[in-house]
DNA sequence: GTGAAAGCGCTAACAT
DNA sequence: ATGTTAGCGCTTTCAC
């Protein structure tokens, strides 16, 4: 019974077609399409030709419903516009693509509605596994993985029972906080926003009070500030409002140590429209070491993400389980954190200083 | 026939699971899931709560197979690290997002190779649609993406027959370059790396010659550079060797057009670190405006690409073509440009104010 | 309103 | 070495 399409145009070619052309069984054209080692030489060229003339392209749909798997891996990421998260994506895409898998992102903009529906959406496409570069810890949605067997590996964040890599936030905070120490301040300031997952931002915080505590700095509630995250790289309302509340002190900072570069790049815009200098009347550190703040114009002093390694050993950790199964206990890889010290620090101004020549930045 | 699955745990339910535990024939089950008009009221919550109960979760791989499309859309970007390209992808994924379709996003590093084979995998995955953030410009990629009818947006590049949306990048370069020349240059380079499309290139840099026709400037082929794009956001040897090039010349450029805004910021560091005051040494003009270049550490005078509008009129050409099928006359969308003028532009030093004082930037 | 049946394009036994 | 066959999980006529 020939079928006649007659509506939007011809349809895909088939296998079907493919092995009417070469005169031989669907099955035999499967078999050359999948290497199998038993087809005689000149049937599989003629299939290959077959294949040319027709211009058959598989169809990965019929392939991976059959075989009940497919090459197919989700990215979940909060903002693929923050310079961290898409070197992270892009990283992770070349290794997948190396290994002949296909990537679906998916950003969630922080917010866990999105975060459910992405990671329900890479489910019904029966993802080989999925990769959350940003997770709202929501335990609902781990369990829901769980239940599906499906191969995860969270980055950047440590989830018990799922396989992780991240950096030993704790520690990176209190490298940051430790050289702030190092250089004479003693009154300095913890910045964070919502941008930093929870998880991370207790860890980062321990970190800062760890470090005070051990240098025996007396403990301030109100200098650690939590904000909404502000507009990314523009100075900001919130942000102004947040570093006037600080500086209005009686004691004020004479450093802060911000969660992440993107925040802290704001706070050095908005200290500097403020009429501040950085680092002369105010040290800033930030964490995750994104390439701005590398810039000779930024210079900003920072806590180094190893980011090769962080996509390397997530992608390696997830095709593990992808073969292995879902099964076995979790795996963990801490990466220890690396503090860069750039322009954005130096000594604290000392009252008798105020007027008189300010230390320049090592 | 009962089926047992002791490997590999539970597989997961299907519809006919569904179907089994409502007492319903599948077909029932899959009016629900279609929320299909004629099921009774109870019948539809006998399936609904069958449906909790057995954990099911569709499965996109089979509904797509039957129905021969797809509800996934392909995204095809050069560097995802650039940060014009992710803050692109990523609006382009919430858009699309927003009407219920999954994104699958390619990295192709620019590489014609990766390209074809990325495309080719989103074919296979018998992809709804393609948007090609970039594009090599390959002619036998685009004939075969024609050939298969998917519907195809081509984004930030014109390319004939193919539905573009981009913006004017010859009117973008004329207008940085008139800035110059106002300003007083006379000497201006143009300075572009192989990161940007030979298309792009070549309208940018014809909008250099056209603007400095304009202005009777003679036109000097050494004051035009293209190099193999550095490091991004670090300053790198290469672009060292173009600067010291340039600046070697009998008569030297005050000003440099960047063909985008990553080699402006490169450039800035580069001059910087070799001593140059930018900009009254050297006046550069970037292209893109990346939100780094917005920092006031930074402030570059740059062109702006409407992203929020490429991204939207982009998606909102590829649903039209999804709908409607991929015939039909090419549409375009061509954007006016924009330049925002900031502090890496000034007047040119006069070789009398060489010592004396410099003028300001605007 | 519900069910039976015929595929979507492919793989993977199993025959031959 | 090649062909036959039975699905993968779903949608979608078409009977009842």
């Amino acid at each position: 019974m020939s079928r006649t399409r007659s509506t939007s145009g011809r349809r895909q070619p088939t296998i079907l077609d493919v092995a009417r052309a070469a005169r031989v069984s669907k099955s035999t054209v499967s078999n050359v399409l999948r290497d199998a080692p038993e087809v005689a030489p000149d049937t599989r060229q003629r299939v290959l030709d077959a294949i040319a003339k027709v211009g058959y392209r598989p169809n990965a749909l019929a392939r991976n419903l059959v075989q009940r798997r497919t090459t197919t891996v989700g990215i979940v990421v909060g903002d693929l516009a923050n310079p961290f998260y898409s070197e992270l994506a892009k990283l992770a895409e070349q290794r997948l693509a190396a290994v002949g898998l296909a990537t679906m992102i998916c950003n969630t903009d922080g917010l866990q509605r999105n975060e459910q529906e992405k990671i329900e959406m890479l489910l019904e496409h029966r993802v080989a596994g999925i990769l959350m570069l940003q997770f709202t810890g929501q335990s609902a949605t781990l369990e829901k993985l769980r239940e599906t067997g499906v191969a995860l590996v969270i980055a950047s964040q440590l989830q018990p029972g799922a396989d992780c890599v991240d950096v030993d936030e704790r520690a990176g905070a209190d490298l940051a906080v430790t050289h702030l120490l190092e250089l004479g301040h003693e009154r300095i300031a913890y910045l964070s926003s919502d941008l930093v997952e929870r998880q991370s931002e207790r860890s980062r915080l321990s970190g800062y009070t760890r470090a005070l505590r051990r240098a025996g700095a007396r403990h301030d509630a109100r200098l650690v500030v939590r904000m909404r995250h502000p507009a990314p790289l523009r100075s900001d309302d919130r942000l102004r409002d947040a570093l006037g509340g600080l500086l209005a002190l009686d004691d004020p900072p004479t450093a802060v140590f911000a969660s992440n570069d993107l925040l802290a790049v704001d706070l050095l815009e908005t200290a500097e429209e403020q009429g501040l200098v950085v680092p002369k009347d105010l040290s800033i550190v930030g964490f995750d070491d994104i390439l701005v703040a590398g810039l000779s114009r930024v210079a900003l002093t920072t806590v180094v993400q190893p980011r090769e390694e962080l996509a390397r050993l997530a992608i390696g950790l997830l095709l593990e389980r992808i073969e292995e199964g879902a099964h076995g206990p979790a795996r963990r890889y801490l990466l220890p954190p690396e503090l860069v010290v750039r322009g954005s620090t130096a000594p604290p101004l000392r009252r008798e200083d105020e007027v008189a020549h300010a230390l320049p930045a090592t």
